[in-house]
DNA sequence: GTCAACAATTGACATTCTCAACGATTACTG
DNA sequence: CAGTAATCGTTGAGAATGTCAATTGTTGAC
């Protein structure tokens, strides 16, 4: 027989809420990835950017698109990552409007930095989990990240 | 032989990121559970302090643990809360510097239709998921959610 | 050639996070 | 028991983030 005799962490309806687990977990691991990534004078966002740079190269509109970002957000975080000399702005050469971010030399060794950092908290973070478990929740997250009901 | 055709949809290193698949999951489902709950005047916050009133009882203290949020964030969710006459304030009589936060009749029967909604959404958003896997989603949830990393 | 659409940028505004400070009350310590 | 430290709710400030409109330069369609 099972029954739960879990004490409520929260409550009831919370503690079975997956939104809501989705929600807190997300910011316990974006804090941990904080962390992390204060070594290399990162932030979660900026290394997403940065991991854009350096693996895709996309327009600044391309980039908003796939962080899901308001265009303008992208500008900040492109002058600051530029200004520290981690990635550079080109002009398109088939669209002048459209201004392309890659990484630089010293942005790529950077992002290398700054991935094996993430992936040395994660595995702290993560490290109870199977990878048959981590198989199911990746798909599962990917399903509705990657969602296109908003 | 199995290899990953699948293009990028952000790039290789952040699709397969937990932690960023994690912020993306979350804020979908955020922005579809405010959109449920907008029908019934709330939003997921003050969703989740209402599920606690109603279910718990707590003081404003143990609200703001229970949800991680900041002591002086609570003051003004349960402040809308009240004044719509859904939570009441009641002084702990054992410690008289606390106050109890309570739904009232009128809290509890909307805390029974905003969770109806909730409900109805996730079931959409979470269509494709099966028992199996949402058991183990909703494990592997709740350990990093309630891991007290920080 | 004109006009609508688009890219990057700027600025405004609301929301949220984080922190410090305060009055009232409680708990601790000698 | 007196006095001091800690706690609870509250207020307010400042940073970070989200969202949206307007502008300039450029492109594409008719």
């Amino acid at each position: 027989m099972v029954t739960d005799d879990t004490p409520a962490r929260v409550s009831p309806t919370l503690d079975a809420d997956v939104s809501f687990l989705l929600a807190r977990a997300s910011a316990i691991t974006a804090a941990a990835g904080n962390r992390a990534l204060a070594a290399v004078g990162l932030k979660v966002r900026s290394y997403s950017v940065l991991a854009l740079a350096a693996e895709v190269g996309p327009s600044q509109r391309e980039l908003a698109e796939r962080l899901r970002l308001d265009p303008s957000q992208i500008v900040a975080l492109v002058d600051a990552l530029e200004s520290g000399g981690y990635v550079e702005r080109r002009q398109d050469p088939a669209d002048r409007r459209a201004r392309t971010v890659t990484a630089t030399p010293a942005g790529v060794e950077l992002f290398a930095r700054a991935r094996a950092a993430v992936d040395d908290a994660q595995r702290e973070s993560f490290a109870a989990i199977s990878d048959a478990e981590s198989d199911v929740v990746r798909a599962f997250l990917q399903r509705i990240a990657y969602s296109d009901l908003s």
